[in-house]
DNA sequence: ATTAATTTTTAGATGAACCTAAAAATGCTC
DNA sequence: GAGCATTTTTAGGTTCATCTAAAAATTAAT
């Protein structure tokens, strides 16, 4: 079993995999952890110890499989109470991520299990990402940011990037939701800003929000 | 705010002060902590020094207001969660304590109120133990010991005292359940053992089962 | 009321997870 | 490729919650 610091570095080691997949540098981890660069070696030593991660000095940390497993099985459980509390306790999109970082510590397999079937085993969270069954498997959505696409383009809107209380609120206050479609009619070549058509209203969003808005396109 | 350390043992005085109202000893406490009387000391302090007990050396400690408050918090959120598993989850009564001791410490005063309302403000957790409400305030139901009554009289099983894995299986296996009706046929004097009639059928008890079952005797 | 037994407290250590400050390794620039 | 900046690691220290062993206080027994 893992100790509570041990699985937030392995969840956070899987989410940085992804931006640095040749290994993720000691001060990124800190950065993400909020701690200090000296912190994160000693912590890292200790995964390495138990043959969470790879890691050769100066080099940065890889998960190893069950490492990997681990962060996987952690975010399985995060994604469910996210479900959980929107789902069953109404809770809004924006005001899950606080109480599931503090859930998805609980340790008992059975809890999750039966949550799971509760909950009806959906496959996706409030912030449209995939959830992880019980062996660990999950789809990556074929998705990509809507600052990525062009002109004339559309797509359904189907997760978010940053997942902050405020991003959120932003989201919520000018009607986008996930599911639905959103067109670009202009882009601004200078700042990347755009002007969208979402639900037959007209909006428009700077860079900052295309860029954490991830689109269905097909 | 409390860390989970401190949060237990503040549950563990409160538990103790209905059996010592005087004082909760350092070895009493210890004992129900699985710890060794050093680290009670230690511990008692640091509660002392944040004003939720009441400490002289060598005179044992008692809960103050704000311990008080905090410790019925918690035992709230304790039976609450016991509910959840049992009447949501599917868990059976004996299943439910070790997981309800890791979900008493997550931190949200949402969660909870929603989860009470969610629930239906359920005033008994699975083993008949009151609940409190938000503002602390729970009845301290007029039961007592089976092992109290005598041949003749009946009552409705409303509790158990043990609420053990192995203790509450016996129960189920000889179809003992809250809610229902119990009278003494007979009640050996040597051993204390009785012979009791339930939901229509004789069963023999011992004495450690009658004293660990709480029976209201309107 | 002394002494003996028990309980409680103190003193000093340990391990986990963090910190600061300094040293070492890496990599970037010219 | 030598020198400088950055990154990473080491060394040593802190706090929390625990421990063991020893000292002190309380309680019990003769």
């Amino acid at each position: 079993m893992f100790s509570l610091s041990e699985e937030n570095y392995l969840k956070a080691i899987f989410h940085l995999q992804r931006t640095y997949p040749s290994g993720v540098s000691t001060n990124a981890l800190a950065e993400e952890m909020g701690t200090k660069a000296s912190s994160v070696t000693d912590m890292i030593k200790r995964l390495s110890e138990k043959k969470l991660v790879d890691y050769k000095k100066y080099q940065g940390v890889k998960l190893s499989k069950s490492g990997r497993e681990a962060a996987i099985e952690v975010i399985r459980k995060h994604r469910l109470w996210e479900v959980f509390l929107v789902d069953k306790l109404g809770f809004s999109w924006d005001e899950v991520h606080e109480v599931a970082e503090q859930l998805e510590h609980i340790k008992s397999e059975k809890l999750i299990s039966e949550l799971d079937k509760f909950l009806g085993f959906p496959k996706k969270d409030p912030h449209g990402d995939p959830i992880p069954d019980a062996k660990g498997n999950f789809v990556i959505a074929d998705k990509v940011l809507l600052s990525e696409l062009n002109i004339g383009e559309s797509g359904i809107c189907v997760g978010v990037k940053d997942s902050s209380t405020e991003f959120l609120q932003y989201l919520d206050k000018n009607n986008i939701a996930l599911g639905g479609e959103i067109r670009i009619l202009e882009k601004e070549s200078f700042d990347q800003s755009m002007l969208i058509k979402m639900n037959g209203k007209e909006l428009k969003i700077s860079n900052l929000i295309s860029s954490n808005l991830y689109i269905k396109t097909s």
